[in-house]
DNA sequence: GTACAATGTCGGCCTAGGCAGATATATACA
DNA sequence: TGTATATATCTGCCTAGGCCGACATTGTAC
């Protein structure tokens, strides 16, 4: 009952798991050769996904550790360590060892990684928007609705 | 003009971007496990990357190289030569050298890579339809349309 | 025919994510 | 107190994709 797809006449390549999987990549992808073509940020060689966790870090004034980034993001708690590593040699980001429970680090952005947020979100909102080129605010609104009523029924 | 998103309202965390990355990688996640939880299908320990390949190989009548594919999926060549190891491996799909132009390299899917198939797009059906629970059919169309146009902006 | 460009595959090297196990620390409880 | 459990991070091993260069083969220009 109410189901979208049938399996007699499912095609998997005009399925939206597979169009969005596209978008995702398409989107990504160009994030990175905006990135990769910006005269300073280039320098950093800042990638998209290192992009994601160190707006999760800029965009907020609270202190983070790396499990809460995970939950934030959906990360596996072993690549944080590693993607953290990456940021954390192009001195983007560092680690503090918190004193009153030893078990955590809080994260924080350097001056650096603070610098080249602003240059990075425009860099972010440019890209949407032209991925988004066409659709009016209503199709953005309800496109968003959709995406999150999917969100909710992973669960 | 036209422009959905503005730098100084942004919020990264609401993005369209942002919830699609999500969405996609809730989806694989739960095609994953269903593949994991299949009595037969873990037997191969068929991945949903791997999954998506196949497909390609098995609904489709006409011989494909390696190029095709990486053209049909967006898909990096030595990315693929390493996917067809794995899949080679697991005794899914054969190579077979093409006569006519000692370049190519024609992949076939092997009875047991056919065998499996039905019961593959059973589950991805069944994971998208979840995904898509609540959604009407006129919705789900809207989706799409919104997908496929951002997938022409892309290029 | 020879030189050059184009094509298809492959192999290193990098970033990247998932999973399982190890370690250190903190907390709850008998 | 001692013990079990939970939490946070880290490490090793796997799959996985992007980029670049190597290599063989083919097509094209001269």
């Amino acid at each position: 009952m109410g189901n979208i797809y049938d399996v007699r006449t499912y095609e998997p390549s005009h399925s939206i798991g597979y169009l969005m999987t596209r978008v995702k990549v398409e989107m990504l992808a160009a994030l990175d050769r905006e990135l990769a073509a910006d005269p300073h940020l280039s320098a950093l060689g800042v990638t998209s996904a290192q992009f994601i966790v160190l707006v999760r870090l800029v965009g907020t004034s609270n202190r983070k550790s790396a499990t809460d980034l995970c939950k934030e993001l959906s990360y596996d708690a072993g690549a944080m360590t590693r993607m953290i590593d990456r940021l954390e040699k192009k001195g983007l980001v560092r680690r503090m060892r918190c004193m009153q429970d030893r078990r955590l680090i809080y994260l924080e952005a350097t001056d650096e990684g603070r610098a080249a947020y602003p240059r990075m979100l425009e860099m972010s909102v440019a890209v949407q928007n032209r991925f988004l080129r066409g659709l009016e605010q209503e199709d953005a609104r309800r496109l968003k609705d959709y995406l999150t009523r999917m969100l909710n029924n992973a669960g």
